[in-house]
RNA sequence: GCCGAGGUGACAGAGCGGCUAAUGUGACGGACUGCAGAUCCGUUUCCUGGGGGUUCGACUCCCUCCCUCGGCACCA
């Protein structure tokens, strides 16, 4: 089966083809690093990192490459705000970025360049613009000429030049030849920190740095190139001017956009307060939901951020949760068959997973495809009879489709020295149990409750997990 | 104004030119149970925004209208 991606430049489906036979080359745009990570960063790196996964699940080598954006003027403020050197600033942010986004399992990409570690590559991809006639320089600053590269406009936004002065902000700047010309290198203002370049003390402009960077890593073609909606105008069309004015070469074969995240219908921004980073998320939701939460709608869709749906998702996750561990957890026979039915359960599940992904990433098919697999593994336990190799099998596939979708990587809680203490524990509790002594059943119930540990008794015998 | 996404059951949210329209949550009944929890079995609800067209047949394709959300030079 052929996997199929929505192409923000076409509009359309598109089979998914790589430039360079199996290797992938993927480029996301990274955040400013002036601030903590919000849930619509989650969003979208958490989109891009289930997209890796499953192309290489497809068997694609991919090499992702995402930025830091470390200069600009956000970080600039911020700095003197908190008095702080700017570089202190999106160092501190950088090192929060990688611990938000590892608890919610996205993977770093191969290559995270800096802004401010290819200040030479950017100046001489500036300097090419300029020779080339795509860019002038005004009083220390320089700007891509856009009618230069007219055509490229609306590429990716479906607009034309004319419809988007009509609402558009632009602010007007009498050192530009035309008010939608963008800055590629800007001067520095009195102590605001810069480098040396042609055209007197600087820093690049917002767009340059992906044009830049992705070329010196991932050469002039990339084959997906992503970010969030919002980037779409002017940022990625930027760049494909940028970029093939300076390389003369296609700059991304496949354009791919995440939907944005609204908080109770509303859009979120900070002036309306409905403002919540990572970090506050995950001080009430587990990792492991907040993922689900964001898989379980298509990457493109707008996702609805409300405490109902990420309660429901919590619920959601753990059914999961308790089918993945009660596979862990159930005494079964030894024997390593795994029977017919359980063979045709895995493989209808992961036929229904494979042909959801392979829809432009349909991740909600694919958690339903979990949910099927969860539901049969469930019926079966509660029949009994299952052999070990059932629930090898099963568990396997829960760590082959999940990983793909980022859960359910950990083991069941089972075989550690606390799961061989707590079945311990429950042969004591089952004693007293037995003859009725159901106060100090309950007491070591209760107890072991208080250390987080909650203990059930299932059908097939004790049921336990562990419970912050 | 222009561009994009979308309108499916109590809620969230998929799919498909004709099959009982997924999956999750919720509600109800039953099983299991000392209690609790989990789990299982069953039930519950829309025939898919309004209108028109194509078709033997459309929720699914086309047109049109209405409505919602988002973008339009800071933004994931």
């Amino acid at each position: 089966m052929a996997l199929k991606v929505h192409n923000t430049a076409s509009g359309e489906l598109e089979e998914f083809r790589p430039a360079h036979g199996n290797r992938v080359h993927m480029y996301v745009c990274g955040p400013t690093v002036y601030d903590f990570c919000h849930i619509g960063h989650a969003r979208s790196y958490v989109a891009f990192d289930t997209i890796r996964r499953y192309l290489e699940y497809k068997g694609y080598a991919v090499i992702y490459l995402q930025n830091f954006t470390d200069v600009d003027d956000k970080i600039l403020k911020r700095a003197r705000e908190t008095g702080r050197d700017p570089r202190e600033v999106s160092r501190f942010f950088i090192d929060a970025y990688f611990e938000d986004m590892g608890r919610l399992g996205v993977r770093r990409a191969n290559f995270h360049p800096r802004v401010t570690d290819h200040i030479p590559e950017i100046i001489a991809t500036v300097r090419d613009l300029v020779d080339k006639k795509h860019a002038y320089v005004a009083d220390g600053d320089v700007f891509f000429c856009v009618t230069s590269m007219k055509d490229v406009v609306g590429r990716l936004s479906h607009q034309k030049l004319e419809d988007m002065l009509v609402g558009a902000r632009v602010e007007p700047d009498e050192k530009k030849c035309d008010p939608i010309d963008f800055a590629l290198w800007k001067r520095s203002k009195p102590g605001e920190p810069g480098w040396e370049s042609p055209w007197g003390q600087g820093r690049p402009g917002w767009h340059i740095e992906c044009s830049t960077m992705s070329t010196l890593y991932l050469g002039n073609t990339l084959d997906i190139h992503g970010g969030g909606m919002d980037l779409i105008f002017p940022h990625h069309e930027s760049e494909i001017m940028q970029s093939e004015a300076h390389t003369g070469e296609t700059f991304a074969r496949y354009w791919l956009h995440n939907g944005f995240i609204n908080v109770n219908k509303e859009k979120m921004s900070k002036s309306l307060g409905n403002f919540f980073t990572i970090r506050e998320v995950l001080a009430r939701y587990e990792p492991e939901v907040v993922r689900l939460f964001l898989v379980s709608t298509h990457y493109r869709s707008q996702i609805d951020f409300a405490d109902t749906l990420l309660d429901e998702a919590r619920t959601a996750r753990a059914r999961l949760r308790n089918a993945y561990d009660a596979l862990g957890q159930a005494r079964d026979s030894g024997d390593g068959a795994v029977g017919e039915e359980t063979a045709k359960a895995i493989e209808a599940s992961r036929t229904r997973f494979v042909a959801g992904m392979d829809d432009d990433f349909n991740t909600r098919e694919a958690v339903a495809s979990l949910f099927d697999l969860a539901n049969f593994s469930n019926a079966l336990l509660h029949k009994g009879g299952t052999s070990r190799g059932d629930r090898e099998a099963l568990l396997g596939a829960f760590r082959e489709l999940g990983g793909v979708l980022g859960l359910l990587q950990d083991r069941p809680q089972d075989a550690d020295i606390v799961g061989g203490l707590v079945r311990l524990l429950d042969e004591v509790r089952q004693e007293a149990r037995a003859r009725k002594d159901y106060a100090t059943s309950d007491k070591i119930r209760d107890r072991l409750r208080e250390l987080g540990v909650v203990v059930e008794d299932g059908a097939q015998g004790l049921r336990w997990k562990i419970q912050k």
